[in-house]
DNA sequence: CGAACGGTTGATTAGCCTCAACAACCGTGG
DNA sequence: CCACGGTTGTTGAGGCTAATCAACCGTTCG
């Protein structure tokens, strides 16, 4: 695990495969989990300095990543608007995704909080959309989700054990999530299915601008 | 209030003084307050399209805005380094207390909320520390605090009362609060006292680069 | 003056946590 | 090959926290 230290990094990284998470731990001892990163996702340990406790990062899965010196970002920024059109979408993503699940989490119950995660889990891990029968993966353990909205793994459990009796969705070992019912899994996120839709669509567009990126950090690694 | 558009947004909008606060609205009807807006920080409307549901502004006090077309925004951000490091620290500052607070209502039962938000936005509030004996003002209804840290108003009253009653701190009418023991808010809002003392020090700090940044953006403004 | 709002308090209920036991599945090593 | 510990998930029982419903008070405001 790596401890975002206080001073300044000298780098930032562009995830290129694999799921990392970036969490907390309170003086209590319980962790939240803050957001994932998932391929195309850029970690910029730099900005979090001034922050007032820090944050870790784990990996889920083997990853590899892209590691471009920060001034060699910066600079490349500021040559292309394009580029900090970039940063600042994939920064204010990020905003947008921790303050949808703060509203799941600081006024839903525990349904709502495990559909929503996985409606947004699985629209990013398959950058396609979210239909019906529609089969996908989630390198992530009952812990790990529980951490992530704020529940215990024991209510994990029971309230995914309660979706799957209900036909909203199957799920084999670690995760296998194969979704029988969207609209109902919608309804129990409380996602609008307007936004639903509009969420996909811009998510389909959004690979093409993380193939693009990608291209460019392997273009910027340090060596 | 103001609705955020999903169009892009020509403006961007500078606090000069007053409370806002951002929020969201869930399909059954909560309320959750993302963060509050205080002076010196930078709202941006156009960074939020792209984003899943909408975001709602409200005032929370009579406010004064320094309203800068995007464009004048964005060349200035490209042209003085310094700049781009305000920008893009305001967004990680905002990132991280979103964050910090994710992981309170994630994991910490009500006095620990509650205990957190005073903290919180008594350091904002006053841009230069959080002692005993300290008295501020918050133009915050107990409803609006519940909203904020996920709590019923109901049970914001109950966890205040108690708060008063162990002798923490007091409070008047309308949020006007008295800290009669630091440590112990700090302790039950899970603060690490080296990460309080570090916010004090950088809040501090910041209020140079605040009264500077008002400045740039009062030139800026839009006629 | 009545109406609306913010806050307090009581009683009851529901939802989630905790503890605990157990099953299934790994990888390891005898 | 099987025994073993470790991890993950499932299920049950009980308890506690916070939500809900409701009544009430004080203040403000039309």
């Amino acid at each position: 695990m790596l401890q975002i230290a206080n001073g300044k990094s000298t780098v930032v990284y562009f995830l290129l495969s694999g799921w990392l998470c970036l969490s907390k731990t309170s003086l209590a001892g319980d962790r939240q989990i803050i957001d994932f990163l998932l391929p195309g996702n850029l970690f910029d340990p730099g900005s979090g300095d001034e922050i007032m406790a820090s944050t870790d990062v784990s990996a889920l899965t083997d990853a590899r990543m892209a590691v471009i010196r920060r001034d060699v970002w910066l600079q490349y920024l500021a040559n292309h608007r394009s580029a900090q059109d970039l940063g600042s979408r994939l920064a204010a993503a990020g905003y947008a995704r921790i303050a949808e699940r703060l509203l799941r989490i600081g006024k839903g119950n525990a349904e709502t909080r495990i559909a929503y995660a996985i409606c947004e889990l699985g629209l990013r891990a398959n950058r396609h959309g979210l239909v019906t029968g529609q089969k996908f993966h989630l390198p992530l353990t009952q812990q790990v989700l529980g951490d992530f909205v704020g529940l215990s793994s024991v209510h994990v459990s029971r309230t995914i054990g309660r979706l799957v009796r209900r036909g909203v969705l199957s799920y084999g070992d670690h995760m296998d999530i194969v979704i029988h019912d969207v609209e109902t899994l919608a309804e129990l996120a409380e996602i609008d299915p307007h936004d639903l839709q509009a969420e996909i669509t811009t998510l389909a567009g959004r690979s093409r601008i993380a193939a693009a990126a990608t291209d460019g950090a392997r273009r910027l690694t340090a060596r």
